[in-house]
RNA sequence: GCGGCCAUCGUUCAAUGGUAGGACAGCGGAUUGUGGUUCCGCGAACGAGGGUUCAAUUCCCUCUGGCCGCCCCA
């Protein structure tokens, strides 16, 4: 059986038959030409990224459960601008950090200010902070905040130009246990949503601790100058605690030997960091002490976190972080207000979408109706507007498809959305002042009072919805975990059936 | 910003220097007002621009975008 009738006037004609039309239509002229698109369409910007409905239940129920997280835990919510003056970031975060050195979204707007789209969450704040006083109020301040940030980066999997971050931030309080119990709050979004994670934890201390050991560490590193990369001998210059993140089998060799920040920590540092650790030990989260982890904004001092899933921990993977932040106890001042300490972090929201989904953690759908209302004919088109919105307004979660006439079609509609009811009004119906109401598991149908309909369904939706006998299909194989498998076998197997299609055709 | 790999219907996977094929999803049918199964049909793609060629989706270059590594970071 060939696929394909050539019309012998096609043939003849010279004419492209469009496509295989299933009326021979040799007659009939062929010249309307194919549509055209008259412009490629714009594109999506590099590194930005839709969110479209199928993404949307992730991002309910993160946004969930940080708020419910920020609120127990008695932040109240702050949201700032997302274009800032740029040098708002040039203070704050810091000149030489290549936040701003390289990946600013920053332009000069028609008033000639320049102005810059945020890169991070906790500088507005700062900024906030001061702006408003706030070292008047009662402190502390704790400030919950949601938004999406900026970074001119190289995109990949887990990193994007546009990217969003929830974060939570303590001022006013310079006590450790402030500190532990905020780590103890990053975590807990990891432990609601079924995530296994763990905490990475280091003490960078104060400044004079720091200047300290950035030149026990110079000095080390120019002892070691023969075994280092070059970039780290740029590092040791510019930005000396950087070294000890470099990834270089040699720097990794000489890192092992250098000398810990933990041990230039003068007495208030590091009693404050161990005080931060028996905190965290009393709130029993799994942390790891990381002596060699630095932050790469300069606002940081004292206690600096990250968050990674336990399965990352080793593999030192470079998006692995999921959370990060730490204390800032300087950076308020630099903005201009008085002295105040000040501890926060940042939730990763992307990135912990990626893990939800790596991991297969199941994921609750949202906006799934309850009930849909099918109509058959006109008059009972309009009878069903109403009842949609009666329904509507009693808070049932109703869908419907008014265009549509045949029943059938409305049904495999309801049944696709997964309502547990479905209404059904149609000529007979409407004369008798009924309706249908379908249980869509059962196939049970119910005539009742049109006007007692609405009470009736949330009278049945009341009813916890009976436990599906039929499990859903399960969902896509997993994939096998050793993806050595050669692939040339099924090429073959898949010649041999194109072969076969072929016999098959011919014969 | 640097290096490597890649780019085909909405998704996914093919094939090809000369008509781009399947699967899934979508849409529409299988006689009057009943979904989940089945059967049939339809619409739907070579990222953009240049070059080589009689002819480019295929070869070459540039751009754009994606993925991975680095820098850095959530």
């Amino acid at each position: 059986m060939p696929k394909t009738k050539k019309t012998p006037s096609a043939k003849v004609s010279g004419e492209k038959p469009a496509k295989a039309a299933p009326k021979p239509a040799a007659t009939e002229s062929v010249e309307a030409p194919k549509p055209k698109r008259t412009a490629p369409p714009p594109n999506l910007l590099r590194g930005m990224k839709d969110v479209l409905p199928g993404e949307q239940k992730y991002w309910s129920l993160i946004r969930g459960a940080v708020e419910s997280i920020a609120s127990g835990f008695g932040f109240e919510r702050v949201d700032t601008p997302t274009l800032e003056e740029t040098s708002l970031f040039v203070r704050g975060v810091g000149k030489q950090t290549d936040i701003v050195e390289k990946e600013l979204y920053s332009f000069v707007d028609q008033g000639g200010e320049s102005m810059t789209l945020r890169p991070e969450l906790t500088a507005p704040l700062a900024r906030a902070y001061v702006n408003h006083g706030m070292w008047n109020q009662p402190q502390p301040i704790k400030w919950f905040t949601w938004g999406r940030v900026f970074r001119h980066e190289r995109p990949q999997s887990g990193r994007y130009r546009q990217f969003t971050q929830a974060g939570l931030d303590v001022f006013g309080d310079r006590h450790p246990v402030i500190d532990a119990n905020l780590i103890f709050a990053a975590h807990c979004l990891f432990k609601e949503l079924g995530l296994d994670a763990l905490v990475l934890v280091n003490s960078i201390g104060d400044a004079p601790s720091r200047e300290a050991y950035k030149n026990e560490l110079v000095n080390y590193y120019r002892s070691k100058r023969s075994q280092i990369c070059e970039n780290c001998k740029k590092r040791l210059q510019r930005n000396p605690l950087r070294v000890l993140d470099c990834k270089e089998e040699g720097c990794v060799a000489v890192k092992a030997e250098a000398p810990q920040i933990v041990d230039f920590l003068n007495e208030e540092s590091k009693n404050h960091f161990i005080r931060v650790l028996e905190y965290l030990d009393e709130l029993e989260v799994p942390y790891q002490l990381q002596p060699h982890l630095v932050r790469g904004l300069d606002y940081y001092s004292h206690t600096v976190f990250e968050v990674v899933l336990a399965a990352d921990a080793e593999s030192q993977a470079s998006q692995s972080a999921l959370a990060a932040g730490g204390r800032y106890d300087g950076l308020i001042e630099t903005l201009g207000g008085t002295a105040t300490p000040a501890v926060g972090f940042s939730w990763g929201i992307e990135r912990i979408i990626l893990a939800l989904k790596d991991k297969s953690i199941p994921v609750p759908e949202i906006h799934v109706p309850d009930v849909f209302v099918a109509q058959l004919g006109e008059p009972a088109r309009r009878k069903t507007l109403a009842l949609f919105n009666a329904l509507r307004k009693d808070g049932v979660r109703v869908a419907e498809s008014f265009s549509r006439d045949a029943l059938k079609q409305q049904l495999e509609i309801a049944n696709r959305l997964g309502v547990r009811f479905t209404v059904i009004l149609g000529q007979k119906e409407v004369l008798d002042g009924t309706a249908l109401i379908r249980d869509m598991d059962s196939g049970i149908q119910e005539i009742v009072d049109f006007k007692k309909c609405a009470i009736e369904l949330k009278k049945k939706l009341a009813q916890p919805a009976p436990p599906k006998v039929t499990p859903p299909p399960p969902p896509e194989p997993e994939e096998p975990l050793l993806a050595e498998e050669p692939m040339k076998v099924d090429e073959d197997e898949e010649e041999e059936g194109e072969k076969g299609k072929k016999k098959k055709d011919e014969e």
